[in-house]
DNA sequence: CGCTCCCGTGGGAGCGCTCCCAGGTTGGCA
DNA sequence: TGCCAACCTGGGAGCGCTCCCACGGGAGCG
């Protein structure tokens, strides 16, 4: 007699976990036919169907993943990947939302969503070696930097991968971005529609797209008013409070009559905030101000900040779709999506 | 001869990528003889382990987690849940700090996160499902109500399980905790020592055992001071922003002579204090206020908000240690850590 | 009326690993 | 010198699933 690990003649499933061959015999079909009705295949009778359907609810059975894993060589499971950085600077329930809307989505699937930072060197070797072994069946990727040897990596080992922005104009790879430039675009016509004139930006770093986007669509604007040009009108900060702080002292050297301000982010804006405040001026009075993110810190602002909101769980939802799609039809079509975004009106422009 | 699912006589594994076995022939051992070198056994002579560890090297093999995990029943992998109407409540980077510890601390294991949000029933269900299926080795709860019936269901399963925050005083299963009491006495403690006399305080929904330690805090420093007992003192929140000024507005009406509230939450903090200036008071002149949780919210106020700050990360952190412990042991001791807070003074106090 | 064709089905083989058993080797001790 | 224990070691069996091959029977065709 084998006695093997213990199972018992009868079939107990390890931990007592029914399995798909306990389920064939009890619905008196083979394991063939259990794991068709359990994966949806169409070449099942009705009445098989039913059996299996009965045992399965009866023995209250639940696929095994890790031998799911193991014979058809897939993980059902995306890797959700932040770069930290990124993440520290201001937007953190963007992230959140994120995380929900991905989750959403995948919430119809059996998909499993595996959380990776990515702080250290160390982590990042550690994730490409899980890539190289194939722990995941796609990635989602949060704001990556140009220069970011991560993107490529996942290209060459043929990882379906969805980029939560994009990393210049001609991003090859599947993305999903919000509408930067005409969301900019917008704040700097919100402000000369309310008849500003001297409207001044204050820009992320220029060697990020986004950034550059969002000062695209303000030159846009201006160029629209006839008023472009101007090049002092443009600070550059960082999309931290300091830089945001820093750009507006700069602009207020330059400019003293300023009268409106688009600041590429909340973070910025609430920097130049405090500068205007500091300076005797009022807001939105002497100056109107607009961010962008429609972040916490724009809600909280005093005044609240005016500001361009993304429809960040929205990505998220999208984001998943695309990646599940890109898994599916494994044809290595690409996908890029932009979003719009929406002017959030507050106190402060 | 057997053809099977297309692998070549040769042995190359899918896709190319080196198994266990190929090690072996490699190393010129048994397949027993790796498993044990990449599984850190002591019964492995010196040269044995040289080889096998040449071979893994130069073969760049990465163990394959789903046989693994089919062959041993274990997943290698931890679920972090998170009940969503919480993560709504304010404190978003709570969260965001709380995945950053776990992930520092899980780093140098090779367990993988697995986010779970927990929204609708639906995914609760879901949720349930997966942890009768074992598909995770452990579980780690953020923030729990009382009559969540998610604990239970774990202790019952028996799935190694750690809480962020606990039930009530007498919480059974393993958790991290902040010093709420401990945290709320020392901001009262503060309000009094700046020679405030008429310290309110406003709390959170007390069906919370949070909210209630928070309370218990400022009762103590209360007592201490011999200005224990006057009921009119406390307002009740709810730890959102309209709670906190609804509460703020009875307290100003029962007590137009305060001069020092403590508010159990940040976000609270930051609606009691616009009721604060719209009634004409400056902060933290006319009455000082005290937050909990050193979000972004207490940074960004106006004037940014003394608050007391947990160590989030470190919670996250020795949240992921507890849990791995209680995995590895298997002998089911839970443990309860309480970890201090800290008052960052700001300008509000 | 016989012969395809196809649908539905059962079950063998195998995914890459761990567990464990049996066997060989070595060294210590009487 | 002989015996036994301790240590290493190789490899069989099996984890629960998918994939695919082969087989049976009913429908459709000439």
């Amino acid at each position: 007699m084998v006695t093997g690990k213990g199972t018992t003649a009868a079939g107990e499933g390890r931990g007592g976990r029914p399995t798909l061959e306990m389920v064939a015999a009890r619905a008196g079909v083979g394991r063939g036919t259990v794991s068709r009705v359990v994966n949806g295949s169409p070449q099942v009778s009705a009445q098989a169907r039913a059996a299996v359907e009965a045992a399965i609810a009866e023995l209250g059975y639940v696929p095994n993943r890790a031998a799911r894993a193991l014979a058809a060589d897939r993980t059902d499971a995306v890797a959700l990947v932040i770069p930290e950085p990124e993440t520290r600077l201001g937007a953190e329930p963007y992230f959140l939302d994120i995380v929900r809307g991905v989750s959403t989505e995948l919430a119809d699937t059996d998909m499993q969503l595996l959380l990776t930072l990515i702080r250290t060197p160390r982590e990042r070797q550690r994730l490409a070696q899980h890539l190289e072994a194939r722990r995941v069946d796609g990635v989602l990727l949060v704001s990556v930097h140009e220069n970011d040897p991560l993107p490529s990596l996942l290209e060459r080992l043929r990882v379906p991968t969805v980029l939560n922005g994009r990393r210049s104009e001609r991003e090859r790879m599947s993305y999903v971005d919000a509408d930067n430039v005409g969301g900019a675009r917008s704040a700097a016509e919100h402000l000369l529609g309310m008849g500003r004139r001297t409207v001044a930006t204050i820009t992320g770093p220029l060697d990020m797209y986004v950034a550059r986007c969002r000062l695209d669509g303000y030159t846009q604007a201006m160029n629209s008013a006839g008023l472009g040009g101007d090049t002092s009108l443009v600070a550059h900060g960082d999309f931290t409070e300091e830089g945001g702080r820093a750009a507006m002292r700069a602009l207020l050297e330059r400019h003293p009559g300023i009268d409106a301000v688009f600041a590429a982010s909340d973070v910025m804006a609430s920097g130049a905030l405090h500068v205007l405040r500091q300076s005797g001026r009022r807001v939105p009075e002497d100056v109107a101000l607009v961010g962008f993110d429609d972040s916490a810190v724009a809600r909280h602002a005093d005044p609240p900040l005016t500001s361009v909101g993304q429809p960040t769980e929205e990505m998220g939802r999208t984001m998943a779709r695309v990646l599940l799609e890109e898994i599916e039809s494994r044809t290595g079509v690409r996908r890029h999506v932009v979003l719009s975004t929406e002017l959030v009106l507050r106190g402060s422009a």
